[in-house]
DNA sequence: CAAAGATACATAAGAAACCAATGCATTTAC
DNA sequence: GTAAATGCATTGGTTTCTTATGTATCTTTG
């Protein structure tokens, strides 16, 4: 992640819970890809990370994957299971609720940051 | 940390620096409380956390110390240092960027969150 | 058509940052 | 007089991320 890497520690999970809530599968690629893209190239998900979390989130039972292939390509997609999409709103609404303690904590004013 | 401890993570010098920038001089558990109180416990700095941080702030030259004596318990009280002022706004400011990029990849609405 | 870059998966070793536990000592409240 | 609060600090372990590496296919460009 090349912009404030320190910050988005512990994101990850919510980030990507969050992409498959709004987009019924993805591969980890294309993942990476879109993150990249939503965020002007300030957030980029490395594979060192990205792939351990996806196989984290399946074993937890919140996500379910499907291998398709492109060519002789392998593509893995990834979906939420039901689960996954509670989970997915439990942990955005946990982001937001921190980021309004820390807008209190650190007298943010985000309108015009 | 009680409240969504690992979101808090990477965020802990900007929550020193920012109340060192408001306040001439603190001390460590005048720190926790503080914290503790702005945040309605949500947020609670554990000393295994706090200090070696703030060991580091001070290793790092953005904060000094001062020890005073409170009849005869020691208080270290720690201080911004020029550069510690200049970085608690680098700092400010970054953490309002990350919000924002956040905001946009997770859709979120925190007016209302 | 060869080479470079993009696509696509994945793991391993190490670092960074935090948590829980522990330790020591003084002061205050019951 | 003892429990809780105040106040400093370190240690061991875990989690999470980064960097590096590995394998393989497809596409573009000179």
């Amino acid at each position: 992640m090349i912009f404030s890497s320190e910050l988005i520690k512990g994101t990850l999970k919510t980030i990507l819970l969050k992409l498959l809530a709004d987009n019924s599968k993805m591969y980890g690629y294309e993942i990476t890809q879109k993150v990249k893209e939503m965020t002007a190239d300030r957030i980029q998900l490395t594979e060192g990370a990205l792939y351990p979390t996806l196989h984290a989130l399946e074993q937890e039972g919140l996500v379910t994957t499907q291998i398709e292939y492109i060519g002789k390509r392998v593509r893995k997609y990834y979906s939420l299971s039901p689960a996954g999409k509670s989970r997915s709103q439990e942990k955005l609404s946990e982001f937001a609720d921190f980021v309004n303690t820390m807008k209190i904590l650190l007298d943010l004013d985000l309108k015009t940051a």
